[in-house]
DNA sequence: CAGAAGTTTCAGAAATTTCTGAAATTAATA
DNA sequence: TATTAATTTCAGAAATTTCTGAAACTTCTG
């Protein structure tokens, strides 16, 4: 399968920025094919489109499905794997944070309680300074829940809602009067 | 400088977590010693609480300022740099997110930009996909540049609201039927 | 200006991660 | 059950990233 313009610059782009986001070039490579592709893509396909080994295409699905980010689909009389994203951009959001929050939050999130726990015997800032920390972590993360839970037409408005939310945050909470604009 | 047991445990694991996060070992080691220091470290002191090469460490402070993530300070008669983290959490935070935003989105978002502009004949999934995806970032910065602007204090308020975030916005968008309770 | 103190740069060494080809495994079909 | 097809595993090769020590640079002081 040969890519089009479009698709290889997308591919190269997704590649490069793999470093980043915490996965290497060829899964993010194979993420982006996946990504632009009308039908869902066997691993042969996903080969010699990309021009890497079998093997590392079969790593590379492996690990985008521990992600959470592919879904595996079968045709009639084929017996190979093929592999597709969500239609639904937001669902691939939803998982992504998801993901993320499990390999990048949670682990510190436990670690720094434990560290709590544990105590320190006289080494009063930096425990003071764990406690703080996990106590923000635990906000940010309560919060992630709840927009979690909220259905995706909800978030779209929150997401527009522009310059209104200042204000209605006051008004949900009672307005803190150093914060309103009269007075 | 010797570290107690908790600074040494933290250390380490921010440390370890620094590959998840998209920064080295020794950076995430450093910034962690900074974080739970009471005062200003010099380089020498980072050197050898860590036990790594006076280089590396050189190449770990740049790293982080690259990253706004540390201060600057110095001491009369003492011509050697001094580094601290802010000691309002809040503003690393808004820091950290701000910098991520800057190298793991906004690339990408100039990139889709790029290629819708280019066009591509004929490839319309694609493009549709794009242009899509393209869509979906921009709303949620948008979303982030609201959320940048807001003080503090109105920040936890959102975050601490709870269960009376979805009530919140439907009232403030005039609720789409299907999504309240009553009817 | 010469020397000392502090910091940065940089080429190569060390460590780690990624990728490949070959072998092993799994599963379907004849 | 033997054969074929599809996929995975894995040891080592290749590539990349991180780290170090030595040299270079910068800034201050006598």
């Amino acid at each position: 399968m040969a890519l089009t313009p479009l698709q290889q610059e997308f591919v190269l782009h997704f590649g490069e920025m793999g470093s980043r986001w915490g996965i290497n070039r060829t899964v993010g490579q194979i993420y982006a094919l996946l990504f632009l592709s009308p039908k869902p893509l066997n691993a042969e396909t996903i080969t010699d489109a990309l021009a890497i080994s079998r093997s590392n295409t079969s790593m590379g699905l492996k690990e985008l499905q521990s992600w959470n980010l592919v879904r595996l689909r079968h045709f009639p009389g084929d017996r190979r794997d093929y592999f597709t994203t969500p239609d639904d951009l937001w669902e691939i959001v939803r998982t992504l944070v998801a993901e993320r929050k499990k390999r990048e939050i949670d682990p510190t999130l436990i670690k720094l309680r434990e560290l709590e726990m544990q105590g320190s015997a006289g080494d009063d800032y930096a425990e003071a300074r764990i406690s703080e920390l996990r106590e923000l972590i635990e906000m940010m993360t309560g919060f992630y829940d709840e927009m979690e839970k909220l259905e995706t037409e909800r978030l779209v408005k929150l997401m527009t809602l522009g310059g209104k939310i200042a204000g209605l945050i006051d008004k949900a909470s009672g307005a803190f009067p150093a914060l309103t604009k009269r007075s």
